[in-house]
DNA sequence: AAAAACTATCAAGTTACTATAAGGTCAATA
DNA sequence: TATTGACCTTATAGTAACTTGATAGTTTTT
């Protein structure tokens, strides 16, 4: 099949597909002799899995190291469970870190009302201010 | 002040400084002679100012629009709320959206023990599966 | 005088695409 | 047959906000 057949069945668009094999996250297909790449149902896989990777925002990178781990199949998938706990990790911290700024935004709000100027805007007023560390 | 001075005062990184004249988010210090550039309380204080909307994840337009309402002191300042108002939703759905793939990361955990090989995986089988929409 | 510290500019790298440009190929239609 | 339209190709640049590196000129210290 060609790219525009397998933008479909994928989800992906062309110009991301042809992007994921020069980075090589994709078997290369082969090519016509007109240059057209031609894909199998093993490229339409290759590119579910990597797709439901990025829908877990797993980077490229870590989806290299999955791709690769897979073509060692007797050796222990530890390193698995870990890289996927590192990304729970990473994306338990950012949700702390988002929940403060959050806090502080919604304090700030609290600084100013309705109908002011703004050289009496507390929100302007709050985020000049000196105080911090 | 020369610009070694400034980021010992601001917290701020020299080629960052410079960036943010660049982008005109700073009051174009003068230059001496020599060329090196001479900094100001002002510029301390509008350097302060960028940091502490960078700390808030304000992004460096949203910072650009609010430099611009401050020269316009007797409008409303409605605008700013609403920009803020704006950056708090951002950040909300971002956690939101973060949440679910949380749970999301943390169910693919469970679908694997310690001690497989990776042909047996349950991660990766998982992430392979075709279920989906 | 030489070395260390400071400053300058410019270019490239980071992430994962997305968009644009310019052009070759193919099938169907007028 | 000519041409339209849909499809494919490559290459380049842009996105956000820096960060790193290269190269070079200036000032201060030893
Ligand atoms: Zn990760
Ligand atoms: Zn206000
Ligand atoms: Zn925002
Ligand atoms: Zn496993």
């Amino acid at each position: 099949m060609h790219i525009g057949e397998i933008t479909k069945l994928s989800g992906l668009d062309a110009q991301t597909i042809r992007f994921y094999e020069y980075q090589g996250l994709l078997t290369m297909p082969a090519r016509q002799a007109n240059g057209y790449r031609t894909y199998t149902d093993i490229h339409v896989e290759q590119l579910s899995f990597i797709r439901r990777c990025r829908m877990l925002e797993l980077s490229l990178t870590d989806i290299r190291a999955l791709l690769k781990l897979k073509s060692a199949p007797h050796e222990s998938c530890e390193v698995i469970n870990t890289l996927i706990n590192g990304h729970i990790a990473e994306v338990q911290a950012r949700i702390t870190s988002l929940q403060t700024l959050e806090k502080q935004l919604t304090s700030l709000m609290s600084c100013c009302a309705d109908g002011r100027e703004i050289e009496d805007c507390g929100i302007l007023a709050s985020l000049h201010e000196k105080s911090e560390h």
